[in-house]
DNA sequence: GCCAACGTTGGC
DNA sequence: GCCAACGTTGGC
């Protein structure tokens, strides 16, 4: 069996939330413009990994829900677009610097496991998200940690 | 709105 | 290659 891959991105809710994507389907991961962030889609992101979906900036912010890779890394065209927000004008057609993942959606948390509610679980100490001024919107998650905050989405 | 932390840019 | 200035992220 390969080895399992599990991770988690960030979004800001009222940008794009899992109810967006929740009534979506599925949508392309547009507008990641961090260097290490992308070396995680593109070097480690396969179809059917799964991916927890945290909210940011929200009151309060923490994980509601869960994706699937369904595509893997292929170019950002927003970088090449000048009306887009995420246009980049250092990418070209034939360097388009900047990649995206497509990602489906699987399934609204029971509840929002929230930051503050992770942060003082003993269990997930040492997981990225919770790092102090760690500002990655794409990272990995160690499977035990993402396995956790379900567990912990189911009770009350 | 504040501000700490971080990544990027650009002058030298 | 250094590093100060700047812009952004994101919790609070």
């Amino acid at each position: 069996m390969a080895t399992r891959r599990t991770w988690l991105v960030k979004t800001e809710p009222g940008s794009y939330s899992i109810d967006d994507l929740e009534r979506d389907r599925r949508t392309c991961w547009d507008g990641v413009r961090n260097y290490q962030a992308r070396n995680f889609m593109r070097d480690g992101m396969r179809v059917g990994d799964l991916v927890l979906v945290y909210h940011s900036g929200g009151d309060p912010p923490g994980v509601v829900g869960l994706a699937r890779v369904c595509r893997e890394a292929y170019p950002d065209a927003s970088a090449l677009d000048r009306r887009s927000e995420y246009f980049d004008p250092k990418a070209t057609a034939h360097d388009p610097i900047w990649m995206m993942v497509d990602l489906e959606f699987v399934e609204k948390l029971p509840r929002m496991v929230t930051l503050a509610e992770m942060k003082a679980d003993a269990a997930l100490r040492g997981m990225t998200l919770l790092q102090r001024g760690q500002r990655l919107s794409v990272m990995p998650i160690d499977p035990a940690h993402f396995d956790h905050i379900r567990r912990l989405s189911r009770r009350a």
